[in-house]
DNA sequence: AAAAAGGCCAACCGCGTCCCG
DNA sequence: GCGGGACGCGGTTGGCCTTTT
């Protein structure tokens, strides 16, 4: 998986499988000279390959380091969750696989994985369901009568970039949900409890925090764990006397001052999550209305884009929580709930 | 048994980025 | 700042192997 260089672009060669002579050259020479430069390789080497077919040739197949094989369960599971998240950015995936290369993760998406997704009714991009146009009208109208019905508590909006553009959607679209849904039975909840310091607090109702920690482990895979702040204490320990502060994935809590850019007279809160960048803004509370719930703010919240799982977010929203009014087709990084 | 079709995977392609002079 | 070489990456495809007809 590997260009190639231009004194071997400039005239086609004929697809060319290496024999073991070959190879047995190539590891020779690397084991020799190094990994210095791959330019001087196939002369040092004596291979009639170009550079980067000989770099590609050790990468791909040669290097000591790679596991040859079927793929594991585990592997296409961390295959499946890291391009939930990155789509198909195959040397990005492979890092969570070390003995795996790029190209063994695509050929498997691509004979597998994507197969498997396609009869499964699945969207091999976003890994939602594909629904029809009907399914969607009948989400529409679901969202709608929640509206009507039932007291908001949420207002929700999302964007992949915290630029001024999308910060002004974020104030001006408000999505009144009834919860802040997730595709597991838990709810996360995010509050302001105090007048001058926000408090975050992540909850999860009638759920254990094992429960929650299979939840946010969806990030495992990528090589991290979730930090958990189930309790008010535990949350405002966490943030700073601005109320900013960061909650590092690795499960240590660790303060930043804000960066936010906030426009004058906006009170609202900073609270950053890894890479995404929450917005919460006071509110006045409205509170037992759903039990146990604490979720009585206003919250804005805004994505960066880089690391975040807008996909699953989307799929997340859509399929558990399905009382919203979204549109699959709207593109996903200018996602909002309006 | 043989030809055709399909699947898989290594190798190739083109483009973007980085780095250095 | 610019140009060129080297490298990295995602997409594509040729060729081999297996399965089907």
């Amino acid at each position: 998986m590997d260009g190639h260089h231009l004194c071997c672009s400039k005239h086609k060669v004929k697809r060319r499988l290496w024999s073991p002579e070959e190879d047995e050259k190539l590891i020779r020479c690397l084991a020799t000279h190094g990994h210095g430069s791959w330019s001087s390789v196939p002369k040092l080497a004596g291979l009639h390959r170009c550079a980067r077919s000989c770099r590609s040739r050790w990468l791909n197949y040669l290097r000591p380091d790679l596991k040859r094989g079927s793929f594991t369960s585990e592997e296409e599971q961390i295959i499946i969750d890291v391009h939930r998240i990155v789509g198909n950015k195959w040397a990005q995936i492979a890092k969570h696989l070390p003995s795996r290369t790029d190209n063994e993760v695509k050929n498997f998406w691509n004979s597998y994985i994507k197969k498997r997704f396609i009869s499964q009714g699945l969207d091999r991009n976003t890994h939602n369901i594909i629904c029809s146009d009907h399914q969607k009208a009948s989400r529409k109208v679901a969202c709608n009568i929640s509206h009507t019905h039932q007291q908001p508590i949420s207002v929700l909006s999302l964007n992949s970039q915290t630029t001024d553009a999308s910060m002004e959607m974020i104030k001006n679209s408000s999505v009144k949900v009834p919860n802040f849904q997730f595709p597991f039975p838990q709810t996360l909840d995010i509050t302001t409890t105090d007048d001058q310091t926000p408090n975050v607090v992540w909850t999860v109702k009638g759920q254990s925090s094992s429960d929650f920690t299979s939840f946010f482990s969806h990030g495992s895979s990528l090589g991290s764990t979730a930090n958990i702040i189930s309790s008010s204490s535990s949350s405002s320990s966490s943030l700073n006397q601005d109320g900013f502060g960061i909650i590092n994935p690795c499960g240590e809590a660790t303060l930043k001052s804000s960066e936010a850019p906030r426009s004058e007279g906006d009170q609202r809160q900073y609270w950053r999550y890894d890479q995404k960048t929450i917005w919460i803004s006071k509110m006045e509370t409205d509170d037992d209305q759903f039990g146990e719930a604490k979720v009585n703010q206003n919250i804005d919240a805004s994505f960066d884009a880089a690391n975040f799982d807008l996909g699953f977010m989307e799929s997340t929203l859509l399929s558990e929580a399905g009382l919203m009014d979204f549109d699959l087709a709207s593109d996903m990084n200018d996602l909002a709930w309006n």
